[in-house]
DNA sequence: TTGAATATGGAAAACGTTTTCCAATCATTT
DNA sequence: AAATGATTGGAAAACGTTTTCCATATTCAA
């Protein structure tokens, strides 16, 4: 069946000890004339050693889990892509899970990643509140950390772990200031899901800007959406429903806001002519769509890139670090002057 | 540090051979009562098996590895998604793992997965050709399935292993007719790269539909291109310094469609007015842009599915099979007939 | 009360590797 | 020729689980 150490030293007619001396590159010496045999045993046999009886005994795997809402979403791909990059650099292995923000499947998934000794976890876009964490997690969690493993936190933090947070209350600030310096005071915005900490946070400075303008923002100015291209069709159908004076709308991601602008169309109602439209993450499709999205960039890759280093860095695990990452103003097509 | 089976089994005041027959429900009954103490001891010490030691032993690990060219890229991101689908389902572990079409990390990789022990491998989007897949690959494969494994390849078949493939062919065959019935004559072609089997076969059928017109196909308006948006950007230009008299563009695949339609947009060439674009594949933005693009459908997520259905198949694993997905024509608005 | 059936425990092998310890062999130097 | 050092082999423990076998204890029915 499949070859074993043993087979490869009894095929290169050493010991056993001497096979694996070869292979992992002890500091004890053999010598070359050995050392070719154990090696050309090893592409005779087509030896690869099995993981699994190495995690065993070494107590570490090099694999990481990655825990996202969705690899598909472009969001989630360019975070991954940062993580892949520092990850593969470093030759670790990847274990990639999609929740689907269901908490459920995200507590089994943190099992799973438990039970498969990964030496990390880096958790991204959680769909977990504080409750959730506090009443199950944080114990998975602690009893991760406490037996060596590290943990990162991508767009949102618990304790404990580390995490990398993106600045979306400056973000939200940056882009509805722009807006109310275009003229706009009557703006629709498509929110995320409520129990996201992101949605919050990006509200907030949405609301700040307005205040500083002394602008009010009505509830019915305000929809929630899912993040998803669809929530973003979904919810711009029922904010034309309302039948508001709108002359901009603000989604707080990227996916709704090309959402919104799909609807938009159908309907005849030019972007950026009739309604300007702005939106939140500057996924790489923003600046191909057609107007091309004025949004708020958010340095997805470096995101993912800053998780992967924290988790590798030989801090003690208990040490935790919380880095923020800096968002600003991508001005394109999508948002121009009212009235023009 | 970590709790062991023994740790349970201590802690429940059982042994550990009546702990081991409550968590793996086995035939063996256990008093209501000792499963509880069982049971309870587990959730106290937050015990998770060892997935590594249960591998050792049981010779299987309930995990899939997939090898693609890169997760953040749509085409592979749906696939993705298919498999995943279908792996949750299953209950199915995957490792995804991102080659580049890098030929000797996609070698690496298997050898990974290898040694990882993973049930199965999806490779899809290989980099490899005929000659390295004979010279060192398929002995990696053979020896992969005469263990047991699985294999099953996504958009190229290679033997020995299962195959999921679209139609390529019929699919640039049905374009070119229909950009050949739209009136134009002299249309771009922007490849992919020469060594995959998928630009052949989309060259191929884009080749036939000319022929059924009389039309030929220069060398001068074929320019190869990455699959890439960016690749795309790259040939539209080298394409519109060529100063073809071009009525129309075909890129192989969206993604170089829509760098090719970025190009013309600054230059100031109207699509489709201008110069039609088509592409292939219908990834999901593809109806997002404006124009929309015309294109090839390819169900992406379905060719994940099928793939992993494949591989969880309880077929002999030596006994492979070969499944073919329709493609089809999806009219947006990115194509038109020549001379409106 | 005996017998049978059921539940539990104890002990051990097996999975494939790494690592350690000591002994044995060999070549080289003094 | 003896001493030294380097190389190799042999054997065993350890990692954490599953599984098997047998022994013991308990329960229930006849």
């Amino acid at each position: 069946m499949r070859a074993t150490l043993a087979d490869v030293a009894a095929r290169a007619g050493v010991s056993l000890a001497t096979a694996s001396r070869v292979i992992n590159k002890s500091s004890h010496n053999v010598t070359p004339e050995l050392k070719k045999r154990v090696l050309d045993a090893v592409r005779e046999l087509n030896y690869v050693p099995n993981a699994h009886a190495q995690a065993l005994v070494k107590k570490q795997t090099t694999t990481v889990g990655v825990i996202v809402h969705d690899i598909s979403d472009p969001y989630f791909a360019q975070i991954a892509r940062g993580i892949q990059k520092v990850a593969s650099e470093a030759e670790r292995l990847l274990i990639i899970c999609n929740s689907y923000r269901n908490p459920d499947r995200e507590l089994a998934y943190i099992d799973l990643l438990r039970s498969q000794r990964v030496d990390a976890i880096i958790l991204a876009g959680s769909g977990l509140n504080n409750l959730d964490f506090n009443h199950s997690v944080s114990k998975q969690i602690e009893g991760f950390i406490s037996s060596g493993g590290k943990v990162a936190f991508i767009g949102r933090h618990y304790t404990p772990g580390n995490a990398v947070l993106p600045d979306n209350v400056g973000g939200a600030l940056l882009m509805g200031r722009f807006l109310v310096e275009q003229g706009h005071q009557h703006i629709g915005v498509i929110t995320g899901p409520a129990t996201l900490t992101t949605t919050d946070d990006r509200l907030k400075g949405f609301h700040i800007a307005l205040e500083e303008a002394g602008l009010q923002l009505p509830e019915s100015y305000i929809i929630e959406g899912d993040f998803s291209r669809d929530g973003g069709t979904l919810a711009m159908q029922e904010l034309l429903a309302r039948d508001l004076p709108l002359s901009a709308v603000f989604a707080l991601n990227d996916p709704m806001a090309i959402g919104a602008m799909s609807v938009l169309r159908a309907n005849r109602i030019h972007v950026p002519q009739d309604i300007s439209v702005a939106g939140f993450d500057d996924i790489p499709m923003a600046e191909d769509i057609n107007p091309a999205l004025t949004t708020i960039h958010i340095p997805l890759i470096e995101l993912g890139r800053k998780a992967m280093e924290m988790v590798l860095s030989e801090n003690e695990s208990s040490q935790f670090e919380i880095r923020h990452v800096p968002s600003k103003l991508v001005i394109r097509e999508s948002v121009v002057e009212f009235g023009r």
